[in-house]
RNA sequence: GGAGAGGUGGCAGAGUGGUCGAAUGCGGCGGUCUUGAAAACCGUUGAGGUGAGAGCCUCCCAGGGUUCGAAUCCCUGUCUCUCCGCCA
């Protein structure tokens, strides 16, 4: 949600941003309704203080016996209701018709974000450990090691396309990497667990931007609940509403949740495997800051993210999103691509956005500085840390061998009661 | 699912038709005292809109209604809590 005030203050400022996200200016068209706007609550407030001043004197009127004055007042007053009713209804009708218009515009891109259209102009800004040669190198699903824990077919007749039925070792070993990440979150780098609900209301997810332009892309229910596609919603929706105390802040969390999305109109992309399913585990990351410390929590947040994937001997490239190629809600953003070796790419891994205060004014969420009387809006930051699903891909694929098995990752044995391996048969070992 | 109670400032919590944007406490800020801190005491402290400003307007969950006048009465919605039922 943009301020207004900065659209009054520099349009072309505002214009300017916007093109550098390829669209075409709205200054003029978001003034024309603020004037508008403003023009109708300076009328309806003049009729209400006019209204206010005559409802005082019917009170004196009345107790001072004046029957006719107090009748006329009486008239007076009732008149005003009507002229008022009809102005307020004026002003709410054009605030809503701003506040709907700016809810749409996509946050503006921070100043040293890279200019372009689309991801093919994404800059690198790190990378990452060595490829390691592996002769006709298989995609996760093909691998002796993980084919009998990795049935797609039978997750379609129960739940249709773009679901996965893991058992055996490749459960085992997703579920290692979901806790080893948590615990390295919360152990080494200072976030506190959260578990969230999955389910969240319309304000969640209109406060965190997933709402109202990209409802399409995820589920609700029956009942008008959403289920997540992040857990983005429900640990940044933590501060909705509040006034923090200016001490209270940073506040870091991670949770691992289940991620729903329906991946509307990315039919036919990454339809074999579990790259791209209806239904995810993602650990996430979600900062709460001071504005001044979000730019160098967002790269904390990328640290955090790398991290993993170094532990786990995933070589991996950084790239930060071109203005073109960012998200609805983001201002800067970091995505970290991990090596898959079956595929022969860089595949994204996680995603680390800054928002600046573009979520925390749509949730109104708020700090006061000490001894400052005006409340501030806070900074808010997402980052996954890491898609669950795509690190076991990566884990996979990356340990396979040429027997069919899969090696593990040192650094995940610990994870997998001193396991070290998954056998060409599918076997923990 | 049934019954009941409630939603008030950063937090807790009074207030049941005008004198209420709202007592009091906590917290915050400023001060007195102190070598410093704590304690104590004094003062101060809600948010938003609009306006160059003085000011004006709005806000006691939300939306309607009654009334000259609503935090206060009525209706609807919503959320929370308690009890009963059911239940992983």
């Amino acid at each position: 949600m943009h301020d207004i005030r900065l659209i009054r203050d520099n349009p072309e400022g505002f214009d300017a941003a916007l093109a550098k996200r390829g669209l075409a200016p709205l200054s003029s068209q978001i003034l024309e309704i603020d004037a508008l706007r403003r023009a109708k609550i300076t009328a309806a407030e003049t009729a209400l203080a006019d209204r206010n001043a005559a409802s005082k004197q019917v009170g004196a009127a009345k107790a001072q016996g004046l029957e006719d004055e107090f009748e006329r007042l009486r008239a007076l007053v009732a008149d005003k209701k009507a002229e008022i009713g009809i102005l307020e209804d004026e002003a709410k009708d054009e605030d809503e018709r701003l506040q709907d218009m700016l809810a749409e515009i996509p946050n503006l891109p921070a100043d040293d974000v890279p200019e372009g259209a689309d991801e093919n102009d994404n800059v690198e800004i790190n990378r990452w450990g060595t490829p390691r040669d592996i002769a006709d190198a298989l995609e996760h699903f093909d691998i002796p090691a993980v084919k009998g824990g990795m049935d797609f077919e039978t997750a379609a007749k129960i739940s249709g396309s773009r679901f996965v039925l893991m058992s055996g070792a490749v459960a085992r070993v997703n579920r290692a990497l979901a806790q080893f990440m948590l615990d390295i979150h919360t152990l080494e780098n200072g976030l506190t667990e959260v578990n969230t609900p999955v389910m969240v209301r319309d304000e969640a997810m209109y406060g965190t931007d997933k709402l109202p332009k990209f409802g399409e892309d995820s589920y609700r229910t029956e009942e008008g609940m959403w289920l997540i596609p992040t857990s983005e919603v429900p640990l940044t929706y933590i501060a909705a509403g509040h006034v923090m105390e200016e001490s209270y802040l940073p506040r870091r969390y991670t949770a691992h949740s289940l991620c729903f999305r329906s991946e509307a109109g990315s039919a036919g992309r990454d339809t074999s495997g579990m790259l791209r399913q209806h239904q995810f585990e993602k650990v996430e990351m979600v900062s709460v800051t001071l504005p001044e410390d979000s730019d160098a929590e967002q790269k904390r947040m990328l640290r955090c993210a790398e991290d993993i994937l170094e532990r786990l001997e995933i070589p991996y490239r950084t790239v930060v999103l071109c203005t073109g190629d960012m998200g609805f809600g983001a201002r800067r953003t970091f995505d970290i691509e991990a090596w898959l070796p079956g595929q022969n790419a860089y595949r994204e891994i996680s995603s680390v956005s800054t928002t600046g205060d573009f979520q925390a004014r749509r949730m109104n969420a708020r700090f006061k500085r000490a001894g400052e009387k005006k409340p501030e809006f806070v900074h808010t930051l997402n980052g996954s840390g890491l898609a669950v699903g795509r690190c076991l891909i990566a884990v996979l694929e990356n340990g396979q061998q040429a027997d069919g098995s899969v090696d593990l990752p040192t650094a995940l044995h610990p994870w997998l009661g001193g396991k070290t391996r998954i056998t060409a048969d599918g076997q923990l070992a």
